[in-house]
DNA sequence: GCCGTTTTCGGCCCGACTGTTTTCAGTCG
């Protein structure tokens, strides 16, 4: 059973909850966390690196020990250390952890004093009112426990980004119009332009007589009031989605704006490298001693410790700062770079326009070309196209291209891989696509081999040009399949294939880490809308948000290439 | 448990809010 880099950082991050609850040493607990991190942010498997000699220690917060650790995990699949501490404190802790209100402290006494070590005993202790004696505890902690366990059942944790700016903007809009407010801006994942976001994270600079905070918690939208002081309140809105608000002087605005964008292991090194110089930074600006040089701007903070301006998207953790300081940070890729779409439905198959309809619309969105990329027949429920279907598309796009002006049609076809890797149409209609876009569709549960097979026998074939949505997830609903993506940009970088940034809110797959991964391994990306109807050319901010997550710049992109540069590239005819 | 242009020992990011503890610990971000 191969043991794979996520295995080893959940294994850290358990070690990490269960020496809180035994109050271990805080700062063995965090090196034990930071360790989980490295090992996620990991572009290569750690038994490849291992078996090619490299040395662990030289990893960020790996040393001797954790080394020792990850090698034992790859080699027996568990860690000694985790197997005694579950003899102390059970595994089942971690759940209550998960609750809010419930620290390692309190699940600590929980677990002494009561024996509680499930949900399920903590919610019969609590509705029985035994909690409100023990130590730290009272009437208050006991129902806002049972309160949160209702909760967390009930609701959704994280909301699609699309969906939590149809929320954000017209919250924006309400504080920016009380009085006395200035800057409204939500910070946190959100402006980091993460996939998926757990709470908003608002930040406002306001007159100090300014009614912002009760305007704040009375807002149409406000289901419940977590808290409120002068500075800060945390409430949910009805659908569940948690919004923090700041608010701070505007001299602070630079330095607040900065420490609640994060991440929060992006701040910790940068308040590190503070720390370095003797200087101080918190969300009111950065201080030496108790005199503020800076915070008026994020620039301005970042220029105290030496660095240029940090695009939020890179707040990760995962080596910008390093880059910050040798000046290589990656001119990140905007939507005017994109000069192409190469993924687009029509009602031939699943979309609900027509081919020139969907033309004028890219055009209108300022592209220059487009792909045609109707399903094929193995696809059924999307009405799926066959040979003659599609032969007639093709002739209609000619017919189209000779009428219309300022937009290229290209002749494709989202090709399903069939589940022994063959593609669902023949090469004599193949050849005569300018690109083929292939994708899985179906058989989401083979083995990690035999889906990697899969792919890697579709790329085989002369006439794939790119893989689309690559690991088939559907945030917040389905899991990507098991495959073994680095070795899917392996293959693709040796044969010169594609791999597409599928731009649906839904979906926007392939992720940050295998974008970055990609562009390290030299293959490019196309960042594709996928619509299905005029409107949806939209979501190519949401792919851009993403490549811009994962380092991407604009040589990194296929359809940022112009037509005839297109045209010159391996894998792509224009026959 | 990690780490080193103050250091191989002694540090390790910082502050707001809540509830209960009447002076502060725990939790959260």
């Amino acid at each position: 059973m191969p043991v794979h880099n996520e295995d080893i950082a959940v294994i850290f991050e358990e070690m990490a909850d269960l020496l809180e609850i035994e109050n271990a040493n805080p700062f063995r607990v965090r090196a034990y966390r930071n360790a989980a991190r490295t090992v996620r942010g990991l572009g290569r498997e750690l038994s490849d690196m291992i078996s090619t000699g490299y040395d662990l220690t030289s990893l960020p917060g790996i040393g001797k020990d954790l080394s020792a650790k990850i090698i034992e995990i790859l080699s027996s699949g568990h860690a000694r250390a985790l197997d005694k501490l579950h003899k102390e404190v059970p595994a089942s802790l971690e759940d209550l952890l998960k609750i809010p209100g419930l620290g390692p402290k309190k699940v600590r006494v929980l677990f002494q004093e009561l024996h509680i070590k499930t949900l399920r005993q903590l919610e019969k202790a609590a509705s029985k009112g035994l909690l409100r004696n023990l130590p730290g505890f009272g009437i208050k902690t006991e129902q806002q426990i049972l309160e949160n366990i209702a909760a967390q059942r009930s609701t959704e944790k994280r909301f699609l980004y699309s969906v939590a700016r149809r929320y954000a903007e017209p919250l924006v809009a309400h504080l920016k119009a009380i009085a006395g407010v200035n800057e409204v801006v939500v910070a946190g994942s959100y402006r980091r332009g993460r996939e998926t976001v757990g709470d908003l994270d608002i930040l406002v600079t306001a007159r100090a007589d300014s009614p912002v905070m009760q305007g704040f918690i009375e807002y149409d939208e406000v289901g419940d009031v977590v808290s409120k002081g002068k500075t800060r309140a945390t409430v949910f809105l009805r659908n569940g989605l948690q919004v923090d608000m700041r608010v701070v002087e505007p001299h602070s605005y630079g330095a607040a704006l900065y420490y609640f964008t994060g991440s929060k292991a992006h701040n910790i090194q940068v308040r590190r490298l503070a720390q370095k110089r003797g200087l101080k930074i918190n969300e009111y600006g950065v201080f030496r001693n108790e005199k503020r040089i800076a915070g008026k701007t994020e620039d301005s903070v970042f220029r105290t410790v030496g660095l240029p301006f940090i695009p939020p998207e890179l707040r990760e953790a995962r080596g910008e700062i390093e880059a910050a300081q040798n000046n290589s940070l990656p001119d990140l890729i905007g939507l005017d770079d994109l000069q192409g779409d190469l993924h687009v439905h029509t009602r031939a198959s699943d979309g609900n326009a027509g081919i020139e309809e969907m033309a004028l619309a890219a055009k209108a969105c300022g592209l220059r070309y487009i792909a045609i990329t109707d399903h094929t027949r193995n696809l059924g429920i999307a009405h799926g196209l066959d040979p003659e279907q599609l032969q007639q598309q093709i002739d209609e796009i000619d017919r189209l291209n000779e009428k219309l002006r300022g937009i290229t049609i290209l002749k494709s076809s989202e090709v399903d891989i069939l589940e022994d890797g063959r593609l669902d149409l023949p090469n004599s209609i193949l050849s005569q696509l300018d690109l083929v876009v292939a994708a899985v569709h179906s058989r989401f549960h083979l083995s990690r081999s035999k889906q990697t097979n899969r792919i890697i026998r579709a790329m085989e074939s002369k006439y794939f040009t790119m893989l689309a949505h690559p690991s088939g997830r559907l945030l917040l609903e389905r899991d990507a399949y098991d495959v073994d993506m680095l070795r899917i940009i392996e293959v693709a970088g040796e044969r010169g294939c594609y791999l597409e940034l599928n731009s649906q809110p839904l979906r926007l797959d392939l992720n940050d880490s295998y974008c970055k991964l990609a562009k390290e391994q030299g293959v490019l990306i196309s960042i594709n809308s996928d619509s299905h109807s005029p409107i949806q050319f939209d979501y190519l901010q949401g792919g851009i948000n993403q490549a811009r997550r994962g380092w991407l710049e604009k040589k990194d992109v296929l359809n940022s290439a112009s037509l005839p540069q297109l045209q010159k590239l391996n894998k792509v005819t224009m026959g």
